[in-house]
DNA sequence: GCTAGGGGATTGTGGAACAATCCGACAAGA
DNA sequence: TCTTGTCGGATTGTTCCACAATCCCCTAGC
């Protein structure tokens, strides 16, 4: 059955346009993992809809979408709000995140050539980021280079749910104050770790994948309870 | 902080009512994953809000719920259907389903005696249901048991994720016509996991888990592959 | 200081209406 | 006969409005 479209198909998706709710629910999502919508920001429908042109119902479908994401709350009867991330999720995170990871280190040998290129693009991204200095992208690439690493696991649900985690995780980085000495010391060891990758030490590199995601944890979870106690 | 309270809070979750679309949700969910509703069903908004009397406005709320459990599909402008699963998104889900069990393994020694005593429990209840020859019970429990080990990890997002990925599994099942001879082989192999748990042997557990997981895929993805070709 | 109750604001849900879109049927042309 | 253009019915996408249910704050009363 498969013909001389294929290539054509496999690009459908860029014809389909997104619903209405579906533009709102990125809208929203872009704002609040960049900080710009605070945390605990109670999000009114009315206020909303007219912000944004879009009607009530329309806007309720777009935090159904969030609210599944976990950037969202949805209290019953009294509306929804940006998601408060308490230090207990930061390390619930961590947890899964060392997971899906691991799965990702433990695949390496069967892992295809994109995904590989994947993991050294990011990591190439984040130094250039570094050598001008700019933190934020470097927080980004940060992200990307551990989205990789899961995604060597070559599973469509591990790279959603790592996406997932890591807009959540961008939650707490909101909620910490100086991003800028927050990556410097981790890209020295995305660096170590890509090396272990490069030359197939999988054991080695899981033992470090473990401890720098411990150390990362150990950190947030201060800056967010330096800052709020 | 802690009170007298902590027993009843802990069951605050039994007075607050659900939405009416998280109830619909929960409704159209049995449905789906007891095989009542089969893969590919058409749920046209004005016949489903006719039968269940709530409003399009409501439904689609649940729809998008469901949608984001992957039991159903929403396509734009055509409707939403009851998710028919594909042979490599069965292999998917036993990627992740993979990923978090050996997480769960690995938690062994850290997890608590709640999380331990689950895992015991789902065994017994399949080996009841096993003495009865109530083989749909038996799947059940399997879940359930597998859901524990992963629990093991005591993540709360690791729960969430484990759940959704068994309801997304209850799909392949319905399609797979024997389910008497499908769950029979392996409860002796859930013992012997069990057995090696009881134990801490945790690297031969998590051997045998990843071997077990990888007979159990191939297994429902022949059935699935017989059944329609 | 505490409790009880009232009033205003917001959400929960239903319903109707219209536009946008899809899909099948039918007709026209090669 | 096969392909292509066009039309019309049916369904979804979105908006708007109405009203009940609920919550929250404020005040009165003890």
């Amino acid at each position: 059955m498969t013909g001389v479209f294929d290539a054509l198909a496999a690009d459908r998706g860029r014809i389909e346009r997104a619903s209405a709710a579906q533009r709102v629910a990125d809208l929203l999502r872009e704002h609040i993992t960049e900080g710009r919508l605070s945390p605990g920001t109670r999000l009114s429908e009315e206020a909303l809809g007219e912000a944004l042109t879009v009607s009530r119902n329309t806007l309720r479908e777009a935090f159904r979408l969030l609210a599944d994401q976990r950037l969202v709350v949805h209290e019953l009867n009294r509306g929804v709000f940006v998601r408060v991330l308490e230090p207990a999720d930061v390390a619930d995170i961590y947890t899964l995140r060392l997971a899906l990871e691991t799965a990702g280190v433990r695949a390496l040998r069967s892992a295809t050539p994109e995904r590989l290129a994947a993991v050294r693009t990011a990591l190439a991204r984040a130094e250039a980021a570094e050598a001008f200095g700019d933190w934020v992208t470097v927080g980004t690439a940060d992200l990307h280079f551990h989205q990789a690493i899961a995604g060597l696991a070559g599973s469509r649900r591990i790279d959603e749910c790592m996406a997932r985690l890591m807009a959540e995780l961008r939650l707490a980085f909101a909620a910490v104050p100086s991003a800028s000495g927050l990556h410097e010391p981790f890209l020295r060891r995305n660096q170590t770790l890509a090396g272990l990758l490069e030359s197939g030490e999988i054991d080695d590199a899981e033992v470090e994948l473990t401890r720098y995601l411990d150390d990362a944890r150990a950190v947030i979870v201060r800056a967010m309870t330096d800052g709020t106690a």
